[in-house]
DNA sequence: ATTGCCTATGCAACTCGTTGCATAGCAGGA
DNA sequence: TCCTGCTATGCAACGAGTTGCATAGGCAAT
């Protein structure tokens, strides 16, 4: 499980609550590991019941209170611990490619605006990669550590969707081929 | 869910036990939708049930019988009104970009073996993905519209595997040049 | 002979993850 | 004024997915 872990990460860069979790999971941390508001604050509460965090009530004038939650020792030590177990590769779920496939059996034009609303997303992600790499790295000279990993991990993301623009286009050339062959 | 779609367009492909599902599922399929040989029979079972696929027992000798599936028309029907209904943009989760934060609290060097590691793999996968388009479409001028729609998610998965074995080794650099720093 | 692996299917129990709903005050627009 | 949307947390129920185990014959190597 690497929600925890997760989580630990985002609450070391930053301490926050869940709702505030949340929201970094929609934004960055996202790409990498999705999460919705009911597991985070589940999972909250089952690591501050192992003390990898502590909580603190905020009250708030306007809105609700809230309840800021920051890493603790035991859960850097498990972090720490994590780091030296080895992980699974990566795993995608991708069903588009499971609908490409199955336009085989039937008609792949129906499959081009579908391909196309995709490609939208992944080229408005890209931009939106781009204009925060602008932001909180206009100067690759010198950048700390933690910056420097924070973009690596940021230019993996760029990249990722760089190629998935280019194969959508090899894909919508293929489906506007066959679809004109018939 | 994907996965009855998925098992009915490889199905629809060729017909086959829960095993041999399972196999493919390792394979080919595995890169964009996984699933373990439970959940394979389980869904198998309810879409039996469903009338989506229909299956007949094979006895075999020197092994155990095995219960071959197909695709049944009205899963063919259910599948060709999925290919019509929109689906979420694919969902990644990656353990190792949240390891490579997670390092800015620990110690970047303590990851290099793993990147190295998952480097190996996806190089052997490369590998294998080219291997497999040299021997299943040897000749692109003169493929039919199913075969067509088969290498361009094949060729998905290779650039994928390009652009990630591009990025280990920025990471490679990234971790190097920071343990250098020390 | 025993051990381990492959084919083939399945049960039971669990954890992970999603969906729908509820509360509750405040802000902004039609 | 009403409706929508944002902040903030949570319950309850369900479905998706994993893990461990069981069966059972055959095959190959030690």
């Amino acid at each position: 499980m690497a929600l925890e872990h997760a989580i630990l990460v985002s609450l070391l860069e930053q301490p926050g609550s869940g709702y505030e979790l949340a929201r970094r999971f929609d934004r960055s941390i996202g790409r990498f590991w999705t999460a919705t508001h009911q597991q985070i604050y589940r999972v909250l509460r089952r690591m501050e019941a192992d003390g990898w965090v502590a909580s603190q009530e905020v009250p708030q004038d306007g809105r609700p209170d809230k309840k800021v939650y920051s890493a603790a020792g035991p859960g850097r030590a498990a972090l720490a611990g994590w780091l030296r177990e080895p992980v699974e590769p990566e795993t995608v779920r991708h069903e588009l490619a499971v609908k490409i496939r199955a336009a085989a059996f039937d008609d792949p034009a129906a499959l081009i605006s579908e391909v196309e609303r995709h490609r939208e997303g992944h080229a408005a992600l890209l931009a939106r990669y781009l204009h925060g790499e602008q932001r909180d790295f206009p100067d690759t000279t010198a950048l700390g550590a933690h910056e420097q990993l924070q973009h690596v991990v940021l230019r993996g993301g760029i990249e990722y969707e760089r190629m998935t623009l280019a194969w959508l286009d090899d894909v919508l050339a293929t489906l506007r081929r066959l679809a004109a062959d018939r």
